[in-house]
RNA sequence: GCCCAGGUGGCGAAAUCGGCAGACGCACAGGACUUAAAAUCCUGGGACCCUUAAAGUCGUGCGGGUUCAAGUCCCGCCCUGGGCACCA
């Protein structure tokens, strides 16, 4: 028996899909609207394998699903592509960035095509066109020209910061300003490679480390982006959303919010204080010693003579090792003493002062009170060195031993903490804090403080492949953004990017530099470019208004598709569960306080799809690993739509799992199987067995549970129950002698979302003219999936004995008489009297004897 | 180390509220059709015991507990995957 022509079906219908332009979204207001958005991809030269479609055929699922139900559905694609692989291949090829995208973009285009995805093409958007970054330059200047008010709580614009009285010249003035602005320029250290004159990722570290390279910390002027501003409302705003509670906790663990105290302690000899952060003020009295991270200048200012040639060969390690080292290293402490001793505030004591790598520079003060009682890392130090150990906390149950070989790190009970004003001996830990806190901010020594893990975000890249940052440096030291009507700032016309290896290429491209402004000033533009993340920050608002050419999107368009929820449905991997969707969250909210959008959230609802593994089910999909499977030759093989529905049917969506080439087969065979439920194969007419007649009652029930069933998985996303109903229905209905042909239209268009090529044809050789795709989804009505009995169990001892069937209405008094007038059952109660009967109605009787 | 997710047949998995564990599919076995094979259709299947069947016993990572009844709830552990990692 042959296999349905697929090949022609899909061939037919994707024109047809085509010509007609069905997926065309229009800006319908009458309508309710559902925005259903993929995370785009980077359009790598590998193309596409089976794992990448999962998520794009769940969307079109359930965008073609809900056009169904009579939304108005925005279901858009596009590329991100700007970034470095590009660049990468740009510098060994020869081939200019933009043509490779260009050709990669094709490649996908064809890939996700050929899958049958309803995508609106026409909305098509790509970072790297310079339509579409224009308006990321402009979000970026929107950033730079503002500032954020602690007050109104909300960006302004830069113009209404109020300057303080006691600045006055010009120059302070703006230096002033700049040290608000949303967008900054600072010194941050980055991996930087002397060999190569480069700053590297992280990643890449490693890589040219291990072909002898030397990388170090070094500090390269950056532009920052003030992202901490927004740390408490990308806090809260959580509460708002319908995330998967992983990636929620993932972000709160990123933002970092951590509330303690700052105290000063005066060093001994000199004018000066070292303010150290703490989360446990209330250990104050166990302070012994006090660390600074070696990176900080104020160790040169109370650093011994005798101690500085140690501390300077101290630094020098530090240097060389990065982020990733410094923690690996980190099995046994180091550190060096400064020769410096600080007054504890608190206990009038003279401790040292050390310095070591395990305090970062860049979290809280840069600088610790060591209490090494209840801290691991303080008293892992404290004990390597011979530091004093003072306990000021006992477990509240006091009955349990203080252990002396490791840190009490858990609340407890204040003892040993003797001050002549506070009496703090018995209070429990949070009642310490309190009074210390309270004791220090009256004492001008110290205040409550809240910490966030979270940093500025680093926004510049020291390469081509980008967004130039569109701010004009004159040669005397001023600087200017650039107005709206100059962007976009193009990237330069470029033969090959070879030439402009090294630290920031577009500085080597000297025309393009080099300035001249409207009044004649003499300048040079930014040489740095924007991150990859800059693009994708907000192209889900571009979808709404692509060819735009006044604003990034017309506040109509705003208010109707992205409204009060943003996007409805926003599907990608988890790996972008911190970055992109922190960052994005942030600018969203920069363009929120200007009320350029309308929701505080940009993306309500959000759901991973999991990962695909190789055949072995114990690899990742991948290139190297050489287990790739090609989307391209399955359909080729099997066709689109068997290929949809594998995808969905292989486990729930969330989940890893493996690929299986056996596997598809079974959907394949589903499909022939409903062509010759549905059709003569030989004739490709209806089939003879289908007739003009009522439902039957057992008909209306199959039917009816069908278009519940899937109905149900679709909103949750658990397609692969769905197409288990839609085999279930399949093999029931192959049993009919003779089929209703309204049941059968009406399962064809349960089944359209899933197989829609598949569809369209059967819906055409039953008669129709126009496309399936604008048919509404069969409602379903709960009347025809009302039975009158029910099969119960009948338990002895909790174990099952027999099965009966019972009215529906039967009482558990009613079905207790039943099921004890069984014969089997009869003969097992035969000269007892159970000691309990459980009778629950519907489900079970059980004796207990 | 910390946080998150998860552990169910040979395999992918299913199981609203605690109520028949293993739906649906893959692979497998037997049968029908065929000269034969493929395709298709029908049938079977957790394990143990047993010639077979019935009956029985065991069975959702491991050990306890609650309950008439636990994959599901509680306590303790083991393992796998993902993420973060000296954050004071």
């Amino acid at each position: 028996m042959s296999n349905y022509p697929f090949h022609r079906i899909e061939q037919y219908w994707q024109q047809y899909w085509e010509e007609s332009s069905i997926y065309s979204t229009k800006n319908d207001f009458s309508k309710p609207k559902y925005y259903i958005l993929d995370m785009f991809p980077y359009p790598s030269g590998a193309g596409l394998h089976v794992g990448h479609p999962l998520g794009y055929i769940a969307t079109d699922i359930i965008a073609r699903y809900k056009r169904m139900k009579g939304f108005n559905v925005l279901h858009p694609m596009g590329f991100d592509s700007f970034g470095l692989p590009t660049e990468r291949y740009s510098m060994t090829t020869g081939i200019h960035p933009a043509e490779a995208t260009k050709t990669n973009i094709e490649r996908f285009k064809e890939q996700l095509r050929i899958i049958g995805l309803g995508y609106d093409w026409d909305r098509e958007i790509a970072t790297s066109n310079p339509d579409y970054y224009k308006w990321t330059q402009w979000i970026f200047l929107l950033l730079y020209n503002s500032w954020y008010c602690h007050d109104t709580k909300k960006s302004r614009p830069i113009e209404e910061l109020p300057i303080p009285t006691d600045i006055h010249y010009e120059q302070d003035i703006n230096q002033y300003i700049d040290s608000r602005r949303l967008a900054f320029i600072a010194n941050i250290p980055v991996n930087w490679c002397e060999e190569l004159s480069t700053v590297l990722a992280n990643e890449e570290v490693e890589e040219w480390r291990s072909k002898g390279y030397t990388v170090i910390r070094k500090p390269v002027r950056q532009w920052m982006l003030r992202i901490t501003e927004y740390a408490d409302r990308l806090l809260e705003d959580l509460a708002l959303v319908q995330w998967p509670n992983s990636t929620k906790e993932m972000q709160i663990n990123w933002i970092g919010k951590s509330e303690g105290a700052e105290i000063q302690f005066p060093v001994l000899g000199e004018e000066e204080y070292i303010t150290v952060f703490t989360t446990r003020p209330d250990t104050v009295f166990g302070a012994t010693y006090l660390v600074i991270a070696p990176e900080l200048p104020l160790v040169d200012l109370i650093a011994s003579p005798e101690q500085k040639d140690a501390i300077e060969e101290y630094r020098t390690i530090t240097k060389e090792k990065n982020d990733i080292e410094r923690t690996e290293l980190q099995k046994t402490k180091t550190g060096v003493f400064t020769g410096a001793y600080a007054l504890n505030p608190l206990t009038n004591t003279e401790i040292p002062i050390w310095i070591a790598d395990y305090v970062l520079p860049d979290y809280g003060t840069g600088a610790i009170m060591a209490v090494p009682a209840h801290d691991d890392r303080d008293f892992e130090f404290a004990t390597k060195f011979n530091l004093p150990i003072i306990q000021v906390v006992q477990p509240v149950d006091s009955t349990k031993a203080i252990p002396s070989d490791e840190a009490f790190t858990d609340y407890g009970i204040a003892i040993n903490c003797n001050h002549t004003e506070l009496k703090l001996n018995g209070l429990p830990t949070v009642e310490v804090k309190k009074t210390i806190i309270d004791y220090v901010e009256q004492h001008k020594i110290g205040r409550a403080k809240i910490t966030y893990k979270l940093h500025d975000w680093l926004f510049s890249r020291q390469r081509f492949w980008g967004e130039p940052i569109p701010i004009i440096f004159y040669e005397d030291g001023t600087k200017r953004s650039l107005e709206l009507d100059e962007l976009p700032l193009l990237l330069p016309e470029i033969d090959s990017l070879e030439s402009l290896r090294g630290e920031s290429p577009l500085a080597k491209v000297e025309q393009w530099v080099n300035f001249t402004d409207k009044d004649g000033r003499k300048g040079a533009f930014e040489t740095n470019i924007m991150p990859q993340w800059a693009g994708s920050c907000w192209y889900y608002a571009r979808y709404l208004d692509p060819q735009n050419t006044e604003a990034f999107c017309d506040p109509t368009l705003e208010k109707y598709w992205l409204g009060e929820n943003g996007v409805d449905l926003y599907v990608g991997g988890s790996e972008h569960a911190v970055l992109h969707l922190l960052y994005a969250r942030f600018w969203h909210k920069v363009l929120y306080d200007y009320g350029y959008v309308t929701s505080k959230e940009p993306f309500s609802r959000l759901f991973h799809q999991g990962m695909l593994l190789g055949t072995d089910g114990k690899r990742k999909m991948s290139k190297s690993v050489g287990n790739v499977v090609n989307p391209d030759d399955v359909i080729e093989k099997y066709g689109a739509d068997s290929f949809r529905l594998f995808e969905m049917f292989l486990g729930p969506l969330e989940v890893t799992k493996p690929w299986s080439d056996t596997g598809i087969e079974g959907s394949f065979r589903f499909l022939n199987r409903l062509w010759r439920f549905y059709v003569n194969p030989e004739t490709e007419h209806i089939a003879e067995n289908v007739v003009e007649r009522e439902m039957t009652k057992k008909e209306l029930f199959l039917l009816h549970s069908t278009i519940k069933k899937v109905s149900n998985d679709i909103e949750t996303l658990s397609f692969n129950t769905a197409i288990a109903q839609m085999m279930i229905f399949l093999n029931e209905a192959s049993t009919f002698e003779t089929k209703p042909k309204s049941m059968m239209l009406d399962f064809l268009k349960v089944l359209a979302p899933f197989a829609p090529h598949f569809a369209e044809e059967l819906w055409k050789i039953y008669g129709h003219s126009t496309s399936i795709v604008i048919e509404n989804f069969p409602e379903c009505n709960e009347e025809y999936l009302v039975v009158d009995e029910v099969e119960i169990i009948i338990q002895v001892n909790s174990k099952i004995k027999a099965k009966l069937m019972v009215s529906t209405s039967a009482t558990s008094a009613e079905q207790e008489t039943l099921a004890k007038n069984l014969p089997e059952i009869a003969a097992l109660l035969q000269g007892t009297t159970p000691k309990k009967v459980v009778s629950v109605p519907q489900k079970l009787v059980n004796f207990i004897l």
